[in-house]
DNA sequence: TATTGTTATACTCTATAACTATA
DNA sequence: TATAGTTATAGAGTATAACAATA
């Protein structure tokens, strides 16, 4: 029951950074289409599931298209966040929290520590945890990091009202 | 600007079966906690990009926990439906409206194939290109999986009323 | 020249399973 | 017994880059 749950990352989650790579063949490649009004969606126009699936593959696009460049992912700019508020958790929880289990928690805050922006301290309490917290660069870098990802979502937010912004949030977070 | 785009789908994207194994070792794992009140989100409790990531990862779950072991992806799925309410989508194209390039699309379809639901057929009009059609028996199976998805997406937004569902489903759509 | 299908390749992310240390 | 960290391994999914056939 509890195995492949992690799975809605990878799915919501995906979250790669894009590479180089530069010919004349790659360029004209993908372009996602957005609801293309040509194409029948059948039963999937009424799924709750598949316009969260078309928001996300949409918004992930402008995140990289934006913030993407300095090198983070969604997923790492939130452990990023986790971890500056949340300075007590251990490995296994910010993994639970995240979606993700402890192996695959291992490797974001490996990444993460080879960065220079977090560190990994023994817990007093219990012998067997690590508390995950941020380093000075970690701290300077999240902050320009908010601001640029709070820009990207209120561009990617711009066809919404404020209300409507609001709205969505609140029905997303109760589901 | 075209490359990496459809890391979307991988992450919204994700998607993978739950694979088996049974240890004793491995069965407490994972276990994601949905906005836990004791865990502080700071600026990710604003960003619509990060609620909708959230919402992902719970309707995930809810997909692989019920109709997952038909072996079938929220991916594959949506491949089939649009597949077969438009069969004269070209590959390129199929993956064009899915998020993800050519190479990747043939992934998908030679899965369909080897599962004997969809077949390749040779365009007419530009002999570059195949149309992809369902077979007999992918027919057969969409139309269970189409009445198994229903009854998980409506269950994953019972925590909200009809008319939330369709507000949901509206703002969702102006993203 | 541009596009479609195709293939080979590499990379990222994740789970599984096992181990050790600690609870 | 159960849990935290760790490691090695395997698998899914995707992009990149090239090629031939066709437009």
């Amino acid at each position: 029951m509890s195995r492949g749950l992690a799975v809605a990352s990878g799915a919501s989650r995906g979250g790669r950074l894009p590479r180089q790579g530069t010919s004349a063949d790659a360029l004209p490649e993908a372009g996602f289409e957005q609801w293309p009004e040509d194409v029948d969606f059948g039963p999937l126009a009424d799924l709750i599931g598949y316009a969260l699936r078309r928001a996300q593959i949409a918004i992930y696009q402008d995140f990289f298209a934006t913030v993407g460049e300095l090198g983070f992912t969604p997923q790492l700019f939130a452990a990023l966040v986790l971890i500056e508020r949340n300075p007590s958790l251990n490995q296994t929880r910010l993994g639970r929290i995240m979606g993700v289990n402890r192996a695959a928690a291992m490797a974001f805050i490996d990444r993460l520590e080879d960065m220079k922006l977090v560190a990994r301290e023994a817990s007093k309490s219990d012998r067997r945890s690590n508390a995950v917290v941020l380093t000075k660069l970690g701290r300077e870098r999240l902050s320009m990091l908010v601001q640029a990802v709070r820009e990207h979502d209120a561009r990617a937010s711009q066809n919404l009202t404020a209300s409507e912004v609001s709205t969505l949030r609140r029905l997303l977070r109760k589901f």
